[in-house]
DNA sequence: CTGAAAGCGCTTACAG
DNA sequence: CTGAAAGCGCTTACAG
């Protein structure tokens, strides 16, 4: 029970194996006949071919483009860093990482590093979607070239990408609501404020409509006085996140669903008011110490390890045309409380990076 | 510049396509001195090993086999199935799994298992770790015959493993801890009761350990009244928990840590007392619809997608001396909480079974 | 101890 | 529209 390779459809169709190897791949000049009669017999030996002899004898390389924001956060720091390391590994498994950097919050940068790309330089394109008009005709151009475009972390849904590989970022907001609610004392009044990077971000939206969704739902003692958009920088929420200290007093709680990790935790500390239930995105070294010093109360954490594999194994199914489990695209909210910190290396991504 | 092949070496070295072979490959029967000179100029054209090409050359098979538990339980048959599921994919990728079955619990018929396996059957085996004491005597034995053994879900750390592949216990069981300390009321006294499957297993122990360090360090207000073991079975767990019911009519809180829901959620329905708070583990079809009624506060979950794919890709990398990165095998804990549970279909586990 | 030749399962020019 | 031959980067008998 030997597995049939071309030759056993060679010996029973009585064609060759050019002619076979054409009908296989689809290639044009071939009689309609001959396809018919060369199909039937690699369904009728249950021919399935073998990928890397392909591979091989072509010489294929998987070249596969990121393009990441160049931003200094620590997240993004270690997604560049991820890409950055398996590089020189996968080399050997002739797939090719190329890393390109644009400005953050920048649609019409992005759409221009796309619009560097074709099918000579990338069999398969991954960017962090941030939205912009050039943009999705940049994702067709390159779809009609035979390139497909995957969006990492934060979605582009109508923009033809082929895929999404990132967590549930509603259902993280959702979460966040879920725990923030069960932290405060039930059935008493309480103010909440939401610190984003930017609602230009499709995750940031998705995380602050999954988080109103649910305080509405079931925490009706909670309301939001106040969403603030930091840019991710650290000065920017620094400022504005005091200033909503200074205004509200007695807030009771904060969800910073961005990547100002930094400026919350100083905003914080200067205002040295009584402390507050606050929930995090990214278990960064900043989160990490002020989940430790009892400053946060839970992180929501996605793994740049695993989201770049995913991006890797997916783009590979891809470009061999091979099928593919969704459920690997579907990267984890794993969720950090206090007592449940991994070691710092365990962490799935090399920290990095300022906050 | 091309990627450097045998080709090169035989042309820079001298020496003919056999003779680097047997170097490359560690064989014997070539002597020290050309050995040392085909290792020098690998080094210095920095060849690197096309392992597909030497799959297909030498026909290699990738045989790896799993011995898991027959039981019934939704948890085990998503691990199961998870393992049937990908047999037909990877055989064209020259992976063949194999899948065997031993009574839960029963590290007699482990061991037995494992003794009929060597190396002509298996190139990676793995199991989940059941204690007894033949066991460590056959992992030693296949690993002298080169054949590595993986640990699944519950780990045996000492019995010659190569590996663990799951989740971190203790942290999953620190985590049920914070959740169900904060979720209670502050400084009150509570009553909270533990129902494990089988503290022979190293996960429930450790799972048990993590959740008492962190309410003996973080909740001196909650007392743990009663550890039960309910062999993961639904029956003897109704049995025990109504018990425990009766006997504390005042209990604040359970902790659900084995794969008994079915019995816990039928025990509390027929108990009809005022709602307690609930940490279990594993988001199987009884789990989500008890998280949905508020039966359950929040589950801890595991994937059995994730992790049947990481026991394929450390197999892998351990049959061809590849590099793995070992976060790759650091499966997450997930935690879900009414208001975030995914859609049935993207739990990563084909969920089937009873319970 | 070493080497020449054939072959793994596929694809690629090149001829016809 | 179809086929014979060579080759991808390795390994495997078989000879010497």
């Amino acid at each position: 029970m030997r597995k049939p390779t071309v030759h056993d459809i060679v010996r029973v169709s009585g064609y060759s194996l050019a002619t076979v190897d054409r009908v296989l791949n689809r290639r044009a000049g071939v009689r309609p006949a001959t396809i018919e009669a060369v199909e039937e017999t690699v369904r009728k030996i249950g021919y399935v071919r073998d990928i890397s002899a392909a591979n091989l004898a072509s010489g294929r390389i998987y070249r596969i483009t990121f393009i990441l924001p160049s931003a200094d956060s620590s997240f993004l720091s270690s997604l560049r860093a991820e890409v950055e390391q398996r590089q020189t590994i996968l080399r050997a498994e002739r797939v090719e990482l190329s890393l390109k950097l644009v400005p953050q919050f920048d649609g019409k940068a992005l759409a221009k590093a796309l619009s560097e790309l074709s099918k000579k330089t990338s069999n398969s394109i991954v960017i962090v979607g941030t939205d912009h008009p050039d943009v999705p005709a940049q994702i067709a151009r390159l779809a009609a070239e035979g390139v497909p475009t995957l969006t990492l972390v934060s979605d582009l849904p109508s923009s033809g990408r082929l895929h999404y590989i990132g967590i549930a970022n509603t259902a993280a907001g959702r979460a966040a609501a879920s725990l923030l609610g069960r932290f405060l004392p039930k059935n008493t009044p309480a103010k909440l404020a939401v610190m984003a990077g930017s609602l230009k971000l499709k995750d940031h939206r998705d995380r602050l409509k999954g988080f109103q969704a649910v305080l509405e739902a079931e925490f009706p003692n909670v309301t939001i006085v106040a969403v603030l958009e930091g840019q991710d920088s650290e000065d920017t929420t620094f400022k504005l996140l005091s200033r909503c200290l200074k205004d509200h007093p007695d807030l009771a709680g904060l969800y910073s669903l961005g990547a100002g990790n930094r400026g919350v935790v100083s905003a914080l500390k200067e205002a040295k008011g009584p402390p507050i239930r606050i929930v995090a995105h990214e278990l960064t070294t900043v989160a990490r110490a002020a989940l430790e010093e009892g400053l946060f109360d839970a992180v929501l954490h996605q793994s740049p390890y695993q989201e770049v594999g995913a991006c890797i194994r997916l783009s590979k199914s891809l470009i061999d045309g091979t099928p593919f489990d969704p459920a690997d695209a579907e990267i984890r909210t794993e969720i950090f409380l206090r007592d449940t910190m991994p070691p710092e290396t365990s962490l799935g991504g090399r920290e990095k990076g300022t906050g």
